[in-house]
DNA sequence: CCTGATCTACGACAGTTGTAGTAGAGTCCC
DNA sequence: GGGACTCTACTACAACTGTCGTAGATCAGG
């Protein structure tokens, strides 16, 4: 097989979080929202990156005036799931417990956090068990 | 900045796992690990990822008769951890605890896991509540 | 010592990535 | 209408990646 194309490369992610922080947008002002957050780049290379995203197919662009707007396609969520799965299969063999163990672990959560953690847990039994036997 | 080089691919971290599963290994023990596991690779390409691997600092090598034998020079936990460190970085920005939560909510975890979990979360307060007032 | 099997060193090549310059079209103000 | 801007399209290019092939050194057996 020769490499699949149809993956978000880092510098692609960033700009299209961008899109995700601010909503539609037009290049200039996804490079000043890039600039603000400290990533120097110049207008043609943001253009590029919103380009490769179009041909990937994760924004879409309309052209609003003498520019184009670009809006992401694929949400937040969607793509750090995807992201996600990926680490997962490639560090623990799909298997998603061992990486919270290995991030529990790591004791980088504070208290508030573990609090939270607990309750959602907590919440999960109540899920589970009022939805048992369903998909 | 031109394009860092210290990264470790994704092939190369296949070829890694490799080295950690059976230790030191020849290419051709690592070849065949990987056909093994459904991974067909050309003997040179395996050649070709120990090299840069060992170019990149991940393995070392010594002569042992005709061949060499490649080790594994980091553990899987560094890397584990490094790598998810840069996708916590680059997902959610530093903050690992979003991260746990989107997986305890994805719903993947086996009650076992979760009991497990909860147990985890347990010694935790312990261990902090003990180090607190320490002495 | 010749043959065949191995090994490693190098080179190769296309596709992806990060980064940006240049050219040409459209817009705006005087 | 012409200069000053702004935008997009296209091109470029080096480094990194995934994948091998070839050539030359070595070794084991007859």
């Amino acid at each position: 097989m020769p490499p699949r194309q149809t993956d978000l490369s880092d510098a692609e992610l960033e700009v299209l979080k961008t899109l995700w922080d601010l909503g539609p947008a037009s290049v200039r002002e996804v490079m000043n929202h890039l600039h603000a957050h400290g990533r120097e780049l110049a207008y043609t290379t943001v253009l590029t990156f919103l380009t490769r995203l179009k041909a990937k197919k994760y924004v879409t662009s309309k052209k609003s005036g003498q520019a184009y707007i670009y809006r992401a396609k694929v949400t937040r969520e969607r793509v750090t799931g995807s992201r996600l799965s990926s680490l997962i299969e490639q560090l623990f063999d799909g298997a998603p417990a061992p990486l919270v163990l290995h991030l529990v672990q790591s004791n980088k959560l504070t208290p508030d956090e573990i609090a939270e953690l607990r309750r959602m847990l907590d919440d999960l039994d109540d899920q589970s068990s009022a939805a048992e036997g369903g998909d």
